[in-house]
DNA sequence: AAATGTGAAGTTGTTCACAGCT
DNA sequence: AGCTGTGAACAACTTCACATTT
Protein backbone atom coordinates (compact mmCIF):
# COMPACT_ATOMS: atom_id res chain seq x y z
CA UNK A 1 0.00 0.00 0.00
CA UNK A 2 1.27 3.57 -1.05
CA UNK A 3 1.78 6.35 1.30
CA UNK A 4 -0.35 8.58 -1.08
CA UNK A 5 -3.94 6.99 0.24
CA UNK A 6 -4.39 10.82 0.35
CA UNK A 7 -5.48 12.17 -2.73
CA UNK A 8 -2.37 13.21 -4.37
CA UNK A 9 -1.83 16.84 -3.15
CA UNK A 10 1.07 19.11 -4.75
CA UNK A 11 3.71 19.55 -1.96
CA UNK A 12 3.87 23.25 -3.21
CA UNK A 13 -0.25 23.84 -2.85
CA UNK A 14 0.39 22.46 1.11
CA UNK A 15 2.79 25.44 1.32
CA UNK A 16 0.39 27.76 -0.06
CA UNK A 17 -2.37 26.66 2.26
CA UNK A 18 0.43 28.11 5.00
CA UNK A 19 0.53 31.40 2.67
CA UNK A 20 -3.41 31.47 2.79
CA UNK A 21 -3.93 30.83 6.24
CA UNK A 22 -1.41 34.18 7.49
CA UNK A 23 -3.23 35.91 5.01
CA UNK A 24 -6.73 34.78 6.28
CA UNK A 25 -5.61 35.83 9.73
CA UNK A 26 -4.56 39.83 8.88
CA UNK A 27 -8.11 39.96 7.28
CA UNK A 28 -9.77 38.62 10.05
CA UNK A 29 -8.27 41.00 12.62
CA UNK A 30 -9.18 43.91 9.96
CA UNK A 31 -12.77 42.85 10.76
CA UNK A 32 -13.42 40.91 7.36
CA UNK A 33 -16.06 38.26 7.31
CA UNK A 34 -15.54 37.32 3.51
CA UNK A 35 -13.20 37.16 0.54
CA UNK A 36 -13.12 36.80 -2.51
CA UNK A 37 -10.58 34.17 -4.24
CA UNK A 38 -9.12 37.30 -6.28
CA UNK A 39 -8.51 39.53 -2.68
CA UNK A 40 -7.22 36.48 -1.08
CA UNK A 41 -4.88 35.61 -4.14
CA UNK A 42 -3.95 39.24 -4.33
CA UNK A 43 -2.40 39.30 -0.38
CA UNK A 44 -0.98 35.69 -1.36
CA UNK A 45 0.85 36.59 -4.05
CA UNK A 46 -0.73 34.21 -6.43
CA UNK A 47 -3.34 34.08 -9.56
CA UNK A 48 -7.37 33.64 -8.25
CA UNK A 49 -7.38 30.26 -10.01
CA UNK A 50 -4.88 28.40 -8.64
CA UNK A 51 -6.05 29.86 -4.88
CA UNK A 52 -9.13 28.08 -5.92
CA UNK A 53 -7.33 25.21 -7.16
CA UNK A 54 -5.36 24.64 -4.41
CA UNK A 55 -8.55 24.57 -2.13
CA UNK A 56 -10.19 21.95 -4.05
CA UNK A 57 -8.07 19.05 -3.57
CA UNK A 58 -9.76 19.88 -0.04
CA UNK A 59 -13.43 20.53 -0.80
CA UNK A 60 -15.56 23.02 -1.91
CA UNK A 61 -15.27 25.96 0.84
CA UNK A 62 -16.78 28.74 -1.21
CA UNK A 63 -19.93 30.36 -2.18
CA UNK A 64 -20.56 31.27 -5.78
CA UNK A 65 -20.97 35.04 -6.38
CA UNK A 66 -20.13 35.60 -2.42
CA UNK A 67 -16.55 34.15 -2.07
CA UNK A 68 -15.34 32.26 0.98
CA UNK A 69 -16.02 32.41 4.91
CA UNK A 70 -12.79 34.17 6.34
CA UNK A 71 -13.43 32.30 9.35
CA UNK A 72 -14.37 28.84 8.45
CA UNK A 73 -11.99 29.06 5.67
CA UNK A 74 -9.17 29.28 8.54
CA UNK A 75 -10.70 27.13 10.73
CA UNK A 76 -10.56 24.64 7.68
CA UNK A 77 -6.46 25.52 7.17
CA UNK A 78 -6.17 24.63 10.46
CA UNK A 79 -7.22 21.21 10.43
CA UNK A 80 -5.80 20.01 7.37
CA UNK A 81 -2.70 21.26 8.79
CA UNK A 82 -3.23 19.70 11.70
CA UNK A 83 -2.18 23.31 13.63
CA UNK A 84 -5.36 23.47 15.98
CA UNK A 85 -4.02 22.41 18.68
CA UNK A 86 -0.13 23.32 20.24
CA UNK A 87 1.91 20.43 19.04
CA UNK A 88 4.47 19.91 20.97
CA UNK A 89 8.17 19.77 19.16
CA UNK A 90 12.10 18.72 20.24
CA UNK A 91 15.08 20.26 19.00
CA UNK A 92 18.22 17.97 18.89
CA UNK A 93 21.45 20.15 18.46
CA UNK A 94 22.44 22.98 20.80
CA UNK A 95 25.13 24.79 19.03
CA UNK A 96 24.72 27.96 17.13
CA UNK A 97 21.73 27.98 15.40
CA UNK A 98 19.64 25.91 17.89
CA UNK A 99 20.40 28.18 20.89
CA UNK A 100 19.24 30.82 18.84
CA UNK A 101 15.80 29.05 17.24
CA UNK A 102 15.32 27.98 21.07
CA UNK A 103 15.33 31.63 22.22
CA UNK A 104 12.94 32.68 19.00
CA UNK A 105 9.38 33.08 20.21
CA UNK A 106 7.71 32.81 16.64
CA UNK A 107 6.45 29.21 16.90
CA UNK A 108 4.25 29.72 19.56
CA UNK A 109 1.46 31.74 17.53
CA UNK A 110 1.58 29.02 15.03
CA UNK A 111 0.93 26.39 16.65
CA UNK A 112 4.50 24.29 17.56
CA UNK A 113 5.96 24.90 21.12
CA UNK A 114 9.65 23.78 21.48
CA UNK A 115 9.08 21.54 24.67
CA UNK A 116 13.27 20.60 25.26
CA UNK A 117 16.41 21.01 23.68
CA UNK A 118 18.83 17.40 23.39
CA UNK A 119 22.32 17.19 22.93
CA UNK A 120 25.28 14.94 23.23
CA UNK A 121 27.48 17.38 25.87
CA UNK A 122 24.74 19.30 28.20
CA UNK A 123 27.75 20.23 30.66
CA UNK A 124 28.97 22.41 27.74
CA UNK A 125 25.96 24.03 26.80
CA UNK A 126 24.93 24.69 30.31
CA UNK A 127 25.99 28.19 30.20
CA UNK A 128 23.02 29.56 28.16
CA UNK A 129 20.11 30.50 29.77
CA UNK A 130 17.45 28.36 28.06
CA UNK A 131 13.54 28.64 28.44
CA UNK A 132 13.23 24.99 27.97
CA UNK A 133 14.99 22.07 29.69
CA UNK A 134 17.74 20.55 28.07
CA UNK A 135 18.33 16.90 28.37
CA UNK A 136 20.91 14.18 27.05
CA UNK A 137 20.36 12.48 23.96
CA UNK A 138 19.51 9.30 25.88
CA UNK A 139 16.62 10.78 27.44
CA UNK A 140 15.57 11.12 24.09
CA UNK A 141 13.35 8.33 23.38
CA UNK A 142 11.74 8.16 26.47
CA UNK A 143 10.66 11.85 25.86
CA UNK A 144 9.68 11.44 22.90
CA UNK A 145 7.10 8.21 24.15
CA UNK A 146 5.74 9.43 26.77
CA UNK A 147 5.17 13.36 25.47
CA UNK A 148 4.24 11.96 22.18
CA UNK A 149 6.53 13.90 20.27
CA UNK A 150 5.99 13.81 16.41
CA UNK A 151 8.20 16.41 15.08
CA UNK A 152 12.00 17.53 15.44
CA UNK A 153 14.17 20.03 14.94
CA UNK A 154 17.26 18.94 13.69
CA UNK A 155 20.42 21.54 14.36
CA UNK A 156 23.44 19.33 14.51
CA UNK A 157 26.70 19.79 12.87
CA UNK A 158 26.46 17.45 9.87
CA UNK A 159 29.06 14.99 10.36
CA UNK A 160 26.57 13.50 12.94
CA UNK A 161 23.43 14.56 11.37
CA UNK A 162 22.69 11.06 10.25
CA UNK A 163 23.18 9.20 12.96
CA UNK A 164 21.09 11.62 15.30
CA UNK A 165 18.42 11.08 12.29
CA UNK A 166 18.38 7.68 13.14
CA UNK A 167 18.10 8.04 16.74
CA UNK A 168 15.25 10.09 16.28
CA UNK A 169 13.37 7.56 13.94
CA UNK A 170 13.73 5.19 16.11
CA UNK A 171 12.35 7.04 18.92
CA UNK A 172 9.37 7.41 16.82
CA UNK A 173 9.92 11.17 15.32
CA UNK A 174 8.02 11.17 12.02
CA UNK A 175 8.91 14.72 10.91
CA UNK A 176 12.34 16.46 10.28
CA UNK A 177 13.14 19.81 10.22
CA UNK A 178 16.72 19.63 8.90
CA UNK A 179 18.59 22.30 9.31
CA UNK A 180 22.20 20.35 8.35
CA UNK A 181 23.34 20.39 4.97
CA UNK A 182 22.95 16.97 3.88
CA UNK A 183 20.46 14.60 2.74
CA UNK A 184 18.86 12.42 5.17
CA UNK A 185 18.39 9.07 4.52
CA UNK A 186 14.86 8.17 6.54
CA UNK A 187 12.21 5.77 6.15
CA UNK A 188 9.39 6.38 3.71
CA UNK A 189 6.66 7.12 6.38
CA UNK A 190 9.41 9.70 7.87
CA UNK A 191 8.81 13.41 6.03
CA UNK A 192 12.46 15.76 6.35
CA UNK A 193 11.61 19.17 5.56
CA UNK A 194 15.39 20.77 4.31
CA UNK A 195 15.99 24.27 5.47
CA UNK A 196 19.35 25.89 4.80
CA UNK A 197 19.79 29.28 5.33
CA UNK A 198 23.04 29.79 3.82
CA UNK A 199 21.59 28.22 0.61
CA UNK A 200 18.97 30.91 0.52
CA UNK A 201 21.64 33.70 0.26
CA UNK A 202 23.39 31.78 -2.09
CA UNK A 203 20.06 32.04 -4.53
CA UNK A 204 19.60 34.96 -3.67
CA UNK A 205 23.16 36.10 -4.64
CA UNK A 206 22.86 34.14 -8.02
CA UNK A 207 19.84 35.96 -9.37
CA UNK A 208 20.89 39.35 -8.01
CA UNK A 209 23.77 38.76 -10.27
CA UNK A 210 24.34 41.31 -12.74
CA UNK B 1 14.39 43.90 -22.59
CA UNK B 2 13.44 41.43 -20.20
CA UNK B 3 15.03 40.54 -16.90
CA UNK B 4 16.05 37.11 -18.52
CA UNK B 5 18.92 37.75 -20.67
CA UNK B 6 20.46 34.81 -18.99
CA UNK B 7 19.46 31.59 -20.40
CA UNK B 8 16.40 30.44 -18.66
CA UNK B 9 17.40 28.41 -15.74
CA UNK B 10 14.74 26.85 -13.35
CA UNK B 11 15.09 28.64 -9.86
CA UNK B 12 15.08 24.34 -8.13
CA UNK B 13 18.61 23.92 -10.64
CA UNK B 14 20.67 26.67 -8.58
CA UNK B 15 19.04 25.61 -5.54
CA UNK B 16 20.60 22.34 -6.17
CA UNK B 17 23.88 23.78 -7.08
CA UNK B 18 24.36 25.07 -3.88
CA UNK B 19 23.31 21.05 -2.77
CA UNK B 20 26.32 19.82 -5.26
CA UNK B 21 28.60 22.21 -3.63
CA UNK B 22 28.15 21.32 -0.16
CA UNK B 23 28.95 17.67 -1.39
CA UNK B 24 31.63 18.38 -3.44
CA UNK B 25 33.21 20.25 -0.40
CA UNK B 26 32.67 17.08 1.65
CA UNK B 27 34.01 14.91 -1.24
CA UNK B 28 37.22 17.53 -1.60
CA UNK B 29 37.74 16.80 2.59
CA UNK B 30 38.12 13.16 2.10
CA UNK B 31 40.43 13.57 -0.61
CA UNK B 32 38.69 12.23 -3.79
CA UNK B 33 39.67 14.22 -7.07
CA UNK B 34 37.28 13.12 -9.82
CA UNK B 35 33.29 11.92 -9.29
CA UNK B 36 30.81 10.64 -11.31
CA UNK B 37 27.46 12.16 -12.19
CA UNK B 38 26.07 9.06 -10.48
CA UNK B 39 28.29 8.87 -7.12
CA UNK B 40 27.59 13.18 -6.57
CA UNK B 41 23.73 12.78 -7.43
CA UNK B 42 23.63 10.12 -4.84
CA UNK B 43 24.99 11.94 -2.44
CA UNK B 44 22.97 15.10 -3.08
CA UNK B 45 19.81 12.63 -3.32
CA UNK B 46 19.01 13.39 -6.61
CA UNK B 47 19.17 11.17 -9.47
CA UNK B 48 22.52 11.09 -11.77
CA UNK B 49 20.74 12.84 -15.08
CA UNK B 50 18.95 15.54 -13.18
CA UNK B 51 22.39 16.39 -12.13
CA UNK B 52 24.39 16.47 -15.60
CA UNK B 53 20.96 18.51 -17.10
CA UNK B 54 21.36 21.33 -13.97
CA UNK B 55 25.23 21.43 -15.20
CA UNK B 56 24.28 21.83 -18.87
CA UNK B 57 22.73 24.98 -18.01
CA UNK B 58 26.09 26.44 -17.31
CA UNK B 59 28.48 24.61 -19.66
CA UNK B 60 30.10 21.08 -19.72
CA UNK B 61 32.55 20.46 -17.16
CA UNK B 62 32.67 16.83 -17.31
CA UNK B 63 35.30 14.51 -19.08
CA UNK B 64 33.32 11.92 -20.98
CA UNK B 65 34.42 8.33 -19.52
CA UNK B 66 35.50 9.75 -16.51
CA UNK B 67 33.27 12.19 -14.60
CA UNK B 68 33.99 15.25 -12.86
CA UNK B 69 36.82 16.79 -11.56
CA UNK B 70 36.01 17.72 -7.68
CA UNK B 71 38.33 20.77 -7.66
CA UNK B 72 37.00 22.48 -10.63
CA UNK B 73 33.50 21.84 -10.47
CA UNK B 74 33.46 23.69 -7.08
CA UNK B 75 35.21 26.34 -8.27
CA UNK B 76 32.70 26.91 -11.32
CA UNK B 77 29.63 26.24 -8.89
CA UNK B 78 31.07 28.85 -6.79
CA UNK B 79 31.43 31.21 -9.28
CA UNK B 80 28.13 31.01 -10.77
CA UNK B 81 27.04 31.70 -7.17
CA UNK B 82 28.49 34.71 -6.78
CA UNK B 83 30.59 32.90 -3.44
CA UNK B 84 33.89 33.24 -4.28
CA UNK B 85 34.55 36.28 -2.70
CA UNK B 86 32.47 36.88 1.08
CA UNK B 87 29.87 39.10 0.74
CA UNK B 88 28.79 41.71 2.95
CA UNK B 89 24.66 41.56 4.14
CA UNK B 90 23.04 43.46 6.41
CA UNK B 91 20.30 42.64 8.74
CA UNK B 92 17.26 44.76 9.37
CA UNK B 93 14.98 44.00 12.38
CA UNK B 94 16.92 43.42 16.02
CA UNK B 95 13.81 41.68 17.47
CA UNK B 96 13.41 37.69 18.96
CA UNK B 97 14.99 36.15 15.11
CA UNK B 98 17.09 38.75 14.41
CA UNK B 99 19.39 38.53 17.27
CA UNK B 100 18.82 35.17 17.02
CA UNK B 101 20.45 35.25 13.43
CA UNK B 102 23.14 37.70 14.24
CA UNK B 103 24.71 35.44 16.61
CA UNK B 104 24.36 32.24 14.04
CA UNK B 105 27.75 31.76 13.25
CA UNK B 106 27.18 29.82 10.02
CA UNK B 107 26.95 32.52 7.14
CA UNK B 108 30.94 33.06 7.30
CA UNK B 109 32.09 29.66 6.12
CA UNK B 110 29.59 29.72 3.37
CA UNK B 111 30.42 33.05 1.71
CA UNK B 112 28.20 35.62 3.46
CA UNK B 113 29.11 38.20 6.52
CA UNK B 114 26.36 39.91 8.27
CA UNK B 115 28.29 43.12 8.89
CA UNK B 116 26.16 45.42 10.37
CA UNK B 117 22.43 45.53 11.61
CA UNK B 118 19.62 47.83 11.74
CA UNK B 119 16.54 48.72 13.84
CA UNK B 120 14.05 51.00 14.35
CA UNK B 121 14.47 51.25 18.08
CA UNK B 122 18.07 51.13 18.71
CA UNK B 123 18.10 52.37 22.21
CA UNK B 124 15.40 49.32 22.95
CA UNK B 125 17.92 47.12 21.30
CA UNK B 126 21.37 47.80 23.15
CA UNK B 127 20.61 45.13 25.85
CA UNK B 128 22.06 42.43 23.87
CA UNK B 129 25.88 42.38 22.98
CA UNK B 130 26.51 41.84 19.15
CA UNK B 131 29.78 41.22 17.18
CA UNK B 132 28.08 43.39 14.19
CA UNK B 133 28.03 47.00 14.78
CA UNK B 134 23.76 48.26 15.28
CA UNK B 135 22.63 51.51 13.24
CA UNK B 136 19.49 53.70 13.30
CA UNK B 137 17.25 53.39 9.99
CA UNK B 138 17.74 56.43 8.55
CA UNK B 139 22.41 55.34 8.24
CA UNK B 140 20.92 52.73 5.83
CA UNK B 141 21.11 54.18 2.91
CA UNK B 142 24.72 55.86 3.27
CA UNK B 143 25.56 52.49 4.75
CA UNK B 144 24.33 50.67 1.88
CA UNK B 145 26.18 52.52 -0.58
CA UNK B 146 29.16 52.92 0.85
CA UNK B 147 29.88 49.52 1.58
CA UNK B 148 28.18 47.62 -1.71
CA UNK B 149 25.99 46.07 0.00
CA UNK B 150 23.49 44.22 -2.45
CA UNK B 151 21.97 41.39 0.23
CA UNK B 152 19.78 42.18 3.05
CA UNK B 153 18.14 40.03 5.88
CA UNK B 154 14.70 41.15 6.90
CA UNK B 155 13.48 40.38 10.18
CA UNK B 156 11.02 42.86 10.83
CA UNK B 157 7.49 42.39 12.21
CA UNK B 158 4.65 41.83 9.11
CA UNK B 159 3.46 45.47 9.95
CA UNK B 160 6.07 46.85 9.12
CA UNK B 161 7.74 44.64 6.35
CA UNK B 162 6.66 46.27 2.97
CA UNK B 163 7.64 49.84 4.72
CA UNK B 164 11.05 48.79 5.39
CA UNK B 165 11.44 46.80 1.81
CA UNK B 166 11.00 49.95 -0.04
CA UNK B 167 13.22 51.64 2.25
CA UNK B 168 15.57 48.79 1.46
CA UNK B 169 15.09 49.10 -2.24
CA UNK B 170 15.25 52.74 -2.11
CA UNK B 171 18.76 52.00 -0.78
CA UNK B 172 19.71 50.01 -3.49
CA UNK B 173 19.31 46.60 -1.97
CA UNK B 174 18.51 44.12 -4.77
CA UNK B 175 18.64 40.78 -2.82
CA UNK B 176 15.68 40.82 0.14
CA UNK B 177 15.81 36.99 2.52
CA UNK B 178 12.47 37.33 4.09
CA UNK B 179 10.90 36.15 7.12
CA UNK B 180 8.14 38.26 7.37
CA UNK B 181 5.12 36.46 6.67
CA UNK B 182 3.86 38.29 3.67
CA UNK B 183 4.27 38.62 -0.27
CA UNK B 184 6.74 41.99 -0.50
CA UNK B 185 5.86 43.72 -3.61
CA UNK B 186 9.49 44.81 -5.04
CA UNK B 187 10.63 45.79 -8.51
CA UNK B 188 11.32 43.61 -10.83
CA UNK B 189 15.22 43.50 -10.72
CA UNK B 190 14.85 43.29 -6.84
CA UNK B 191 14.72 39.03 -5.86
CA UNK B 192 12.82 38.02 -2.38
CA UNK B 193 13.48 34.96 -1.10
CA UNK B 194 10.84 34.39 1.40
CA UNK B 195 11.61 32.00 4.58
CA UNK B 196 9.13 31.10 6.81
CA UNK B 197 10.53 28.27 9.55
CA UNK B 198 6.85 27.96 11.17
CA UNK B 199 5.44 27.35 7.49
CA UNK B 200 7.78 24.69 7.44
CA UNK B 201 7.00 22.93 10.56
CA UNK B 202 3.15 23.28 9.52
CA UNK B 203 4.02 21.58 5.95
CA UNK B 204 6.24 18.82 8.22
CA UNK B 205 2.44 18.49 10.33
CA UNK B 206 0.55 18.19 7.02
CA UNK B 207 2.46 15.13 5.25
CA UNK B 208 3.43 13.38 8.76
CA UNK B 209 -0.81 13.14 9.88
CA UNK B 210 -1.89 9.45 9.99
C1' DA C 1 -24.40 39.62 -11.74
C1' DA C 2 -20.83 37.80 -9.25
C1' DA C 3 -17.77 34.42 -8.01
C1' DT C 4 -16.70 29.50 -7.35
C1' DG C 5 -15.28 24.79 -9.14
C1' DT C 6 -13.10 22.14 -12.68
C1' DG C 7 -11.88 19.65 -17.13
C1' DA C 8 -8.79 20.82 -20.71
C1' DA C 9 -4.87 23.29 -22.51
C1' DG C 10 -0.55 25.08 -21.70
C1' DT C 11 3.82 25.49 -19.31
C1' DT C 12 7.57 24.10 -16.67
C1' DG C 13 10.48 20.74 -14.77
C1' DT C 14 12.16 15.76 -14.68
C1' DT C 15 13.50 11.44 -16.59
C1' DC C 16 14.65 8.48 -20.40
C1' DA C 17 17.30 6.71 -24.09
C1' DC C 18 20.98 6.95 -26.55
C1' DA C 19 24.49 9.49 -29.31
C1' DG C 20 29.10 11.06 -28.70
C1' DC C 21 33.63 11.60 -26.28
C1' DT C 22 37.78 9.90 -23.95
C1' DA D 1 34.01 0.31 -21.74
C1' DG D 2 32.57 3.96 -19.14
C1' DC D 3 30.36 8.08 -18.41
C1' DT D 4 28.83 12.65 -20.01
C1' DG D 5 25.63 15.65 -22.71
C1' DT D 6 21.14 16.25 -24.70
C1' DG D 7 16.84 15.98 -27.65
C1' DA D 8 12.60 13.76 -26.96
C1' DA D 9 9.10 11.69 -23.95
C1' DC D 10 6.97 12.12 -19.78
C1' DA D 11 5.14 13.98 -15.48
C1' DA D 12 3.87 17.70 -12.51
C1' DC D 13 2.10 21.95 -11.93
C1' DT D 14 -0.32 26.24 -13.51
C1' DT D 15 -3.50 28.78 -16.11
C1' DC D 16 -7.48 29.18 -19.02
C1' DA D 17 -12.17 29.03 -20.28
C1' DC D 18 -16.45 28.31 -19.02
C1' DA D 19 -20.24 25.72 -16.79
C1' DT D 20 -22.45 26.10 -12.41
C1' DT D 21 -24.33 27.95 -8.31
C1' DT D 22 -26.12 31.62 -5.27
Amino acid sequence: MKKTDRPVIPRKAVYRLSVYLRCLQRLKANGLRTVSSEALARAAGVKPTQLRKDLTYFGQFGTRGLGYDVEQLSAMISDVLGTNSLQPVILVGVGNLGSALLSYQGFEPEGFEIVAAFDADIKRKRSTKLRQPLYDMEALPGFVKERGVKMAVLTVPVNVAQEVTNQLVASGISGIMNFAPIMLIVPEDVMVNNVNLAMELENLSFFIQP
